[in-house]
DNA sequence: TTCGCTTTTGCGGTTTTATGCATATATTGT
DNA sequence: ACAATATATGCATAAAACCGCAAAAGCGAA
């Protein structure tokens, strides 16, 4: 293994457990950690990282987000997995944004070959630096509470599409009002993706569930897929099962 | 094997891989490891791939450059600022993307009202930030070196806008051969939007001037205004004047 | 072909980099 | 406070990169 292959593979490892230690990471590189530590060290000078007593935490994680939001980003991871895992090499797949999503494209497996549609300027970057899969920006306006790009034209582009699966974060879900939103032009945007889709996935933090907004997105039956971080045995989740829709 | 053969199958290797070791290359190729450092030297300076201790990585894998670009960010302050200068109320401008374009979104007068349009998805996030200019991404397929969408899609959007401005980065300038970039794909884009624009910005850091790439994207004549970091009588730039491209 | 010219290649010697090991020191948890 | 780990430091070594030079190969024109 190179060194900057090392490097890369650190950072890689932080991006998704947001820390690593040591001993892990030289048993996993096949290198002393006197080597490690060294990674490490250069690292933490370029401030890619912050090292710590036996090992090294992502950045994002210690400027950006408090305790709390790390619960919420371990709860993501889980769900990240979850969604990677029905995605499969061959497949067109429209996507919103949100945290859940970068999550999601994080997760996924470094030899997928698939196509990625998207409104999410984040969520494009994101997808971008995986190795292989495709990615499509949908261009319109740019929403900037969102980052979404939303209006007619992004619309319309969605309506050009054929995709085997679409993949939606959860704002407000609710076994009466459905899917539901407060930003008119983003419903307008993920109602085009789901009439555009085989199959509709929704993903995102048990919180989300029963709450509802002001403007519908789709009703349950228009949803095949559920995926939160609860065990799919979960009592809270026995509403949505009566609808027909797969728990993972 | 002759050498652009050798070229070819590194690249090609690396395509396959996301990584070569010198120490291979030459065992397979037949030839010194001088001769595959050449090699390798040479298709780094083209920006083919990342040359390491070792070996080479694959550019896709490796989007972390920005080291370097680090010590460059005064300069591309000094370059935003006077860019951001000639940006007025009630313009429409075509930007590329570019660290020179994220300092240039960071530079804007907070009151300006303009629109914004871009294919860089990181230039698009940028502008977002300002709280009262519009910005539009045109959509299709990311290219992952750039983080640029390009493509017919892409080129057509572009060829829909009547702008006032288009301010594109520079990636390497020279006055015989005009604006040069290395990726075809990214050359359409830029060609689009000079088209569609009345006036012709260029904006980058001194270094890239007097360098080529493979593709022609401009004339020197279709550029209107040159921006570096440079006092605009520094004689690095004499050679602009004579062909009418105002300095700044 | 043969003569000059440029480009490419390989080689020897030197310098730099990467890595592991041993030893001394520091940090942590109980 | 003490044992267990992790870190820092200096050193040795091997591999890789660099440099200059000369031989070899490629190329165009006489």
């Amino acid at each position: 293994m190179l060194k900057e292959e090392r490097l890369e593979y650190i950072l890689h490892e932080l991006n998704l457990h947001n820390k690593v230690l040591s001993a892990d990471l030289s048993n996993k590189m096949g290198v002393s950690d006197d080597t490690v530590r060294r990674d490490l060290q250069e690292l933490s000078i370029d401030n890619r990282l912050i090292k710590v007593h036996g090992g090294a935490l992502s950045k994002s994680f210690h400027t950006a987000f408090d305790r709390e939001m790390v619960y919420e980003i371990e709860n993501k991871n889980i769900i990240a997995k979850k969604a990677a895992a029905l995605v499969q090499s061959g497949m067109y797949i429209l996507t919103s944004g949100g945290t859940s999503m970068i999550e999601f494209a994080k997760a996924l497996d470094p030899n997928l070959n698939a196509t990625f549609f998207t409104c999410s300027l984040n969520a494009a970057i994101e997808f971008s630096h995986h190795p292989s899969i495709e990615v499509v920006m949908i261009g319109d306006k740019v929403s900037k509470d969102s980052m979404l790009t939303t209006g007619a034209n992004a619309v319309q582009s969605i309506e050009s599409i054929q995709a085997d699966l679409c993949i939606l974060g959860i704002n407000s879900l609710d076994t009466q009002f459905g899917l539901s939103e407060n930003d008119w032009e983003v419903v307008q945007i993920k109602k085009a993706m789901i009439k555009a889709s085989k199959k509709v996935i929704c993903i995102g933090i048990s919180e989300k569930l029963n709450s509802q907004q002001k403007i519908k997105v789709a009703d349950l039956k228009d949803i095949d897929i559920l995926i939160t971080e609860l065990d799919p045995n979960d009592p809270l989740l026995d509403p949505y099962k009566k609808h027909e829709i797969l728990i993972y």
